[in-house]
DNA sequence: ATTATATGAAACCAAACGGTTTCATGTCAA
DNA sequence: TTGACATGAAACCGTTTGGTTTCATATAAT
């Protein structure tokens, strides 16, 4: 039997914070656990089976130094992300962009209530004031 | 009191496949969750609380019509995620702005052994043949 | 050789996850 | 008004997650 298929993704793997903290670390340079250990509240084990979660998802490489393990970033599966996002580009990219493909595709046409524009809600979160709970 | 803190962000949100289908059907239109649920292999009210996490998210915005609640992206928060990748864009948008980094911030500086070359190994894994695991 | 260090593996645990079935509620249709 | 439809909420369940403590193993240092 070959290797057991890995059982975490890379959307997975980014949806822990602890994990994205040791990406941006690794990323820096090098290091090997005792070190990477240091920058969290949690214990050794944890943070190594974090460590094993990242490289099931090819985010992290590991290098073994005398009796230390040594971990990098390996950011190429991020890519995946990326590609996964890119398809969303459209939507916040701008307003314009996003007024485009609604005319262009002709999604619910002419069926808008006034006042409830869905192009107001698809336009980026981020340039507008509140982060509204409605119910 | 106001509304509880969303126990889910963008990150966790986008980890699961089935909600990252919905918001790819979701983003071709509003839907009602009736139809939604006949895109999927699993019962309605399963559907029903991932939808429920995408709105906790703010990836999703529903809206009542009548008996229905149609359901609609909101691509706004996507933009976090994209932040975030952005701060390793350089290590994997090209062996040349790599190098570029590499020299220019002089982390490990000559310490480089040959045959493990560090930029090698941080460009995307999508131009490699394949996906080792290694122990 | 002996001891200390660095780490992974295993066993365990509470909480969260992803799903189900059942029930309650609100709205449209006869 | 009665009934069908669309949906959310609740209770439940097995599995996974994120953490712990304990143990085993390999390497370094004395």
């Amino acid at each position: 039997m070959s290797g057991a298929a890995p059982r975490h993704d890379v959307f997975q793997a980014i949806a822990d914070p602890t994990r994205r903290k040791l990406l941006g670390l690794l990323s820096e340079k090098e290091m090997p656990v005792k070190d990477i250990t240091g920058h969290f509240s949690m214990t050794r084990p944890a943070v190594s089976k974090h460590l094993r979660i990242l490289e099931e998802a090819g985010l992290v490489k590991e290098r073994k130094v005398g009796r230390e393990t040594r971990y990098r970033l390996d950011a190429g599966p991020l890519q995946d992300l990326k590609d996964w996002l890119s398809y969303f580009d459209r939507f916040w990219e701008n307003k314009l962009s996003m007024l485009k493909h609604y005319v262009e595709e002709g999604s619910m046409d002419r069926e808008t209530p006034e006042g409830q524009d869905p192009a107001l809600s698809l336009v980026s979160r981020k340039s507008r004031p509140n982060q509204e709970e409605q119910g």
